[in-house]
RNA sequence: UGGGGCGUCGCCAAGCGGUAAGGCACUGGGUUUUGAUCCCAGCAUUCGUAGGUUCGAAUCCUGCCGCCCCAGCCA
């Protein structure tokens, strides 16, 4: 993490942190975590908490603990917790040894629930899922207590017992606690603590317990246990506060964290909800989490963008409460930013088109050298093997065409990137009438110099037909069509907002002969057209196949778009 | 009037009673062997809205409008 992030980031949660530091709160201590459930990836939204959760920590002396928030055994595997180690420790950022799970609190979790049972404050209720909706009451409307509200201590104390013990089954019985059936908060309408789930193998205590604790109470006290000073959570949670408060209130634990809710991100053109994108990978749409469209810190990272680039991105959005929809063009600027200044250049054709110099010796060739970044000497040069044939791009090559077009075209001159000036003299189209190859000559005073009395309309890239290698170029685009991606019309999915074309692969390119040592994780310019990075699946394999991490800005495009 | 939040430029976002930061996007112009990069310039008389308090209001008060979240034995 060297490079120079925006140092003067503030917010409003960073004003408290430090507020209660000058008060001298929590003994000058600022302690957080980031607590994903392995229920799934990481996503960029996730990327958000990240950042903010750990660069507090940084800024204030501080630490930042990661904590597996793993109470439903049900939607959670190994897998999950894996990659979320792995994509954390990618993103910059080290738990050094406070790696916890909420399940290593199970056994203190519930001696706080006897407690709550033996203070009054906790029952164990018969009420079926249905019943207890009923008896819950409507947003308008406050609830009915449970004739089971009232049992003795001792009588839920055996109850809870047995619940542990395996006595019941699945949605049999439930411990609840005892606060306000008629309040306007649902949340403290006599919420859940734990509930019953059997034939289930817990990813870290396996069969030793066929009770779970429930979210709202497992967070404040898994927090309190671990000395968290600042709760950092989304939105959502804001409802759930005095419940958090209700638990550390009502048990006899010293630590008292202060939850602080801020909004999730929301980007445009894809979606940031575990349940959508586990069903886009469930139900095929994408090849997997860690498909380069997928916004998942897997994708990104397969996808080529840098983890410095991510955080920059995350600092720029900021941190308020207003909910918003972020414009991709702020993510692709950051990832750009960071490519501009990083990624050696190369050349590489997509779409070819032979080039043969017909004043270029048969059967010669020579060996040119080209800067790897335009500004920046210290990465060095390459060599280009220049000879009688060439491929350049469709698109670099019209038959005629306005001033505006600073290509190639019939009769007209155009520099070979890092090379020679040449000349269309001929068009050759086959019986379709196609353009198949370009006769050219070529200008050998050109080379480094610019030709004397005319001016050259622009600048092409181009790979050497003999020594080019063939391969496989993926391009990506936006996975969905929508801006707001989780918008849809009545009836319908967000699947039916997914881009069809957000994955074009196109397989007769040519890379100059350096990118056939391109390795794992190497980010390159393709000049004029865009970065991209070896695909690190296809790694192995013998072909190249290269993804495209995002296109160059294309100011062309618009020009041209609006008729030239 | 169920409860809880949020409304500052197209997007994100500073601002915390003293007269609207910054970034992205966009628009001009310059440099350029990448239509890239870089550079320079422009881009909110106004802060959802209507009143009020004040010498002074985006900031304080009141009403109204709009948007988001909550009725899992999910997190």
């Amino acid at each position: 993490m060297s490079e120079t992030e925006n140092s003067t980031t503030t917010n409003f949660i960073r004003q408290i942190v430090e507020q209660d530091l000058k008060a001298g709160k929590n003994d000058g201590h600022v302690h957080t975590r980031f607590p994903p459930e392995p229920n799934g990836y990481l996503h960029i939204g996730h990327a958000k908490s990240i950042v903010l959760n750990f660069g507090i920590a940084k800024d204030y002396n501080g630490q930042c603990n990661l904590r597996f928030d793993d109470t439903n055994p049900h939607k959670e595997n190994i897998e999950f917790v894996d990659s979320i180690q792995q994509d954390v420790r990618w993103l910059g950022y080290d738990w050094q040894d406070r790696l916890f799970y909420a399940s290593n609190y199970f056994q203190q979790l519930h001696d706080f629930a006897v407690e709550l049972i033996q203070a009054g404050k906790a029952y164990v209720c018969d009420l079926d899922g249905e019943q207890m909706r009923a008896y819950r009451g409507t947003l308008k409307e406050p609830g009915q207590e449970s004739p089971y509200r009232s049992r003795s201590v001792e009588e839920n104390l055996a109850l809870f017992a047995r619940m542990k013990a395996g006595d019941f089954a699945d949605g049999e019985r439930v411990l609840r606690a005892k606060i306000d059936m008629g309040s306007p908060n649902m949340n403290l309408r006599d919420p859940t603590l734990y509930r019953i789930r059997h034939g289930v193998i817990h990813h870290q205590t396996g069969e030793a317990w066929c009770i779970y604790p429930m979210y709202d109470y497992t967070h404040p006290v898994s927090d309190a246990l671990e000395g968290i000073t600042h709760s950092l959570c989304t939105l959502e949670f804001e409802d759930h506060r005095p419940l958090y408060e209700w638990v550390l209130d009502n048990i006899s634990i010293p630590c008292h964290p202060q939850q602080i809710e801020f909004s999730r991100l929301n980007l445009e053109y894809t979606v940031l909800s575990k349940r959508k994108l586990t069903q886009l990978v469930d139900e095929g749409f994408v090849e997997g989490w860690d498909d380069p469209r997928m916004p998942t810190v897997a994708g990104m990272r397969r996808r080529g963008y840098s983890a410095a680039s991510i955080r920059e991105f995350c600092l720029r959005i900021g941190i308020t409460k207003s909910d918003g929809l972020v414009e991709m063009g702020m993510l692709e600027n950051c990832i750009r930013e960071d490519l501009d200044a990083h990624a050696p250049r190369r050349m590489a054709v997509m779409h070819p088109l032979k080039v043969v110099i017909e004043n270029y010796p048969q059967g010669q060739s020579e060996s040119l050298t080209a800067p790897n970044h335009p500004k920046d000497e210290a990465m060095g040069e390459r060599q280009i093997d220049f000879c009688r044939e060439v491929y350049i791009d469709q698109a670099d090559f019209r038959e005629q065409a306005n001033k505006k077009y600073k290509r190639l075209v019939t009769g007209g001159e155009v520099r070979l990137r890092n090379a020679y000036v040449i000349k269309c003299e001929e068009v050759m189209k086959n019986n379709q009438g196609e353009i198949v190859e370009l006769r050219c000559s070529y200008d050998p005073e050109t080379l480094g110099k610019n030709p004397q009395g005319r001016k050259v309309r622009g600048v092409v890239h181009w790979v050497s037909a003999q020594h080019g290698v063939k391969g496989e170029v993926r391009l990506y685009d936006r996975l969905f069509n929508q801006a707001n991606a989780d918008k849809v019309e009545e009836g319908g999915r967000f699947t039916d907002n997914l881009n069809p074309d957000s994955l074009r692969t196109l397989t007769d390119c040519y890379f100059e002969p350096a990118l056939a040592e391109a390795g794992v994780g190497e980010q390159y310019q393709f000049e004029r057209e865009g970065y991209f990075i070896l695909d690190s699946r296809q790694a192995a394999r013998e072909a190249l196949v290269f993804n495209r991490i995002i296109t160059l800005r294309d100011s062309w495009a618009k020009i041209d778009k609006a008729g030239g």
